[in-house]
DNA sequence: TTATTTACTACTATTACGATAGGAATAATA
DNA sequence: TATTATTCCTATCGTAATAGTAGTAAATAA
């Protein structure tokens, strides 16, 4: 039940992209560098997210990443299911995995779990991610008249 | 974000204690042959689950393990943290492991995620799970008298 | 004493994870 | 055409975690 550093760069990088969504090719590069993340090791991390079709890329100079689609139309379930594998366990996808499924009822609180997880990730899309940012940016800054000077 | 098989193991671990509860030590070797699990290994995974206090444990001949409460007051949450770690994440509990806690919008979405794996977690006790596996079991067997079809 | 059980410690094999390295393919541009 | 900048592909590697085995010590009821 650890969330691996590949789903949360990946997320990261979906972000980066979502920011940038209409406005061209992204570098990963600057992604990697803004981000703080390895450019390699986020460049073996972009691969099956551009398989899936979450991304577009372009080679050669002026290339780069783009978002495949309307942030509003890609869900952070999306990019979990990528680079982290749909289910939490293997006898839920394949339940013939083992003989015991039918009466088992542990697995049947994992299939609920998976159910709340999905739905839970289900919900969130780029866009609102970009909304939370928006908000995080202006409620910690200056609240409309008192200034002050913003902290970091 | 699989799920480990300690904590697989170690639901049905304690899922045969429950059924068992009131009725004095069960024997590790039992659970262990009729889950066909390795004894050796259950061995291990029943350590923490009684230093938490989760259970209750007997040596010598007779001995065994007992659950440590009404299975009305165990939840699957309980079982999960003391064998799989409680966070996704471990900045989600020691913010102060990354610089850019504050600003990070994707670990806000991995906040909101563990408290939903919580809250289900929460919500399911050993209770519920002897209760959902008689309704299995009548369920899948004949229904006596024909009266109610509790269709789950 | 003996049989039975938990408790403890050490070891091992396999896999997954995180990361690095080097170069090939592609495209813009000078 | 040569150069440069980028994605793309494959291979490798060290470390840690996972799953599991093995052997022995300690406790306890009979």
């Amino acid at each position: 039940m650890k969330l691996s550093t590949r789903a949360r760069y990946g997320l990261r990088l979906m972000f980066a992209l979502a920011k940038n969504y209409g406005k061209g090719y992204v570098l990963l590069k600057d992604v990697a560098c803004a981000e703080e993340i390895s450019e390699k090791y986020l460049s073996l991390i972009v691969i099956p997210l551009r398989s899936t079709g979450l991304i577009n890329s372009a080679r050669g100079a002026t290339g780069g990443y783009s978002l495949a689609r309307d942030p509003s139309q890609i869900t952070v379930k999306e990019i979990v299911d990528v680079l982290e594998g749909e289910a939490l366990l293997d006898c839920l996808k394949n339940p013939s995995l083992c003989p015991r499924v039918s009466s088992c009822v542990s697995r049947d609180v994992w299939v609920l779990l998976n159910d709340k997880i999905s739905e839970t990730l289900s919900s969130i899309t780029l866009e609102k991610l970009i909304q939370m940012e928006n908000e995080k940016i202006s409620g910690g800054k200056i609240e409309k008249g008192g200034n002050h000077e913003d902290s970091r």
